[in-house]
DNA sequence: CCTTATTCGATACACCTGCATCGCAACGTG
DNA sequence: CACGTTGCGATGCAGGTGTATCGAATAAGG
C-alpha cells in the first residue's frame, strides 16, 4: 500500500476552502477548481476524496455546522458556573454567529441554507442540525426560565438568533444593534417568567 | 416606428417566471433560456428587455419586495379599524410569508437573501426593503407598545419573523408552529408594555 | 410603393462546469 | 531489487452558460 495519505484530514482541508469560497461568493462561486486551487492540491485529489461534488458541499456544510453545534455545546458544560439566563444570552449570541471573527462562517452558513430550501440532501443535513441546536436551546430555556413554555422560547430565541445574523449579513443591522435586541430579548424572557406565570 | 410592445408589462411577465424558477431550483436554477421558456417568449425578447441578467434579476427583486412591501402597507392603512396591537401581528405574520400561498415567494425571498450577501447590486436593494418594512414596524410598535424602545421591539420583531420564515422553509418548524411563536411573541410585548415601562 | 426604424427569433461564440480517463510517480512487499 | 498497487496531476469531453450578432418580419412615414 503506497503512499497512505490521510483521507480525513484532506477532506478537512478540502471543506475549510470551500467555506472560504463560500464566503466570498455564495454556493454558486464554488467550482472544483476553484477548490482545488485554494485548498492548495489538484483537482484529481478533490475526486478522489469526494466522488462527487453534491458529496463534497454535503461534507463541508456538516463540517461548519458541527462547529457551531460544537461551540454551543462548550458553552452549555462551562454554563453551570454561571445563570442560566446569562448562559442562555451567551449561547444564542454565539448561534447568531454575530462576533466579527464569526461573519465568515455566517455567510457560509446562509448560502447553505439558501441551498437547502431546494435541495432535500443538504435540507436533512440543516434540519439535523436544528433539531440537536433547539434541543441544547429548549434544556437551557427550561432552566432559566422555569415559567414560560420552554418549546416555544426556544423556537422563539432560536428564530430571533437566525433572524438577527441575517440582518446583519445584509447589512440592515451592525452587529452590536443586533447583539442589543438579542440582550434585550432575553432580559425580557427572564424577567416575564421570573415575575411567575408563563407568558400569554 | 412598428411593433410597439408594451416593455414594462412584458418586464413583469419575465419577472414572474424568475420568480416561479427560483421557487423551484433557487436562484442557481435561473437560466436565461429557462426564463425565456417559462416566460413564453424567445430568448431575444429578454435580452432587449433586460441588457444583462443581473439587470433582470434586479428587476425580479424589486418585484417580489415591492409585492411584499405593498401587502403590509394594505394592512397599515386598515389598521386603524384594529387594535394597534393586532395590526402588529398580521404585519408580522405577512412579512414571515407564512401562509402557504406565500411560501413560494419566501424561498424566493431567501434565495435573493443569500445572493445579496455577496453581491452588493443585490444587497442595496434588499437594504432599502427592509429599511422601509423597519419604518413601518417602528411606527406600529410605537402605537402599540408605547412603553418600550420602538426602535428595538422593531427590530426584534423583524428578525423574528424572518428567522420563522427560513425554519419553516427548512422544515424545521411548521407553519403553525410559526405562528404560535409570533403570536406568543406579539402578545408578550403588549403585556409587558401595557405593565409599564420598557422591558430590562 | 419603398424606405427605415424597430422588434424578434435563431444561432454563433467563447467560456466554464462537473466528471471520466490516462499515464506517471511513489511506496510497501515479495 | 523488481513489482504491483495506490494516489495524483493533467487533460479530454460533453453539456450548459451569458452575451453578441444577424437576418427576417413588421409597421409607420415619405
Amino acid at each position: 500500500m503506497p503512499r497512505q495519505v490521510d483521507h480525513e484530514s484532506r477532506r478537512r482541508l478540502i471543506a475549510e476552502a470551500v467555506c472560504r469560497l463560500a464566503g466570498e461568493g455564495g454556493l454558486e462561486g464554488v467550482t472544483l477548481r476553484d477548490v482545488a486551487t485554494r485548498a492548495g492540491v489538484s483537482m484529481g485529489a478533490v475526486q478522489r476524496c469526494f466522488r462527487t461534488k453534491e458529496e463534497m458541499l454535503l461534507f463541508a456544510l456538516r463540517y461548519v455546522g458541527d462547529r457551531v453545534g460544537e461551540r454551543v455545546r462548550a458553552n452549555l458544560v462551562r454554563s453551570p458556573a454561571q445563570s442560566a439566563a446569562t448562559a442562555l444570552g451567551h449561547a444564542a449570541t454565539e448561534v447568531a454567529l454575530l462576533r466579527e471573527e464569526h461573519r465568515a462562517e455566517a455567510r457560509v452558513w446562509l448560502a447553505f441554507l439558501a441551498q437547502a430550501v431546494v435541495a432535500e440532501s443538504l435540507g436533512r443535513v440543516v434540519r439535523a442540525g436544528y433539531a440537536e441546536l433547539s434541543r441544547n436551546f429548549v434544556r437551557l430555556v427550561a432552566e432559566a426560565a422555569p415559567g414560560a413554555d420552554p418549546e416555544r422560547e426556544a423556537r422563539a430565541l432560536l428564530a430571533l438568533a437566525d433572524g438577527l445574523t441575517v440582518h446583519v449579513l445584509i447589512g440592515h443591522l451592525t452587529s452590536g444593534e443586533a447583539q442589543d435586541v438579542l440582550h434585550g430579548y432575553v432580559a425580557g424572557l427572564w424577567e416575564r417568567c421570573s415575575a411567575g406565570g408563563d407568558a400569554r
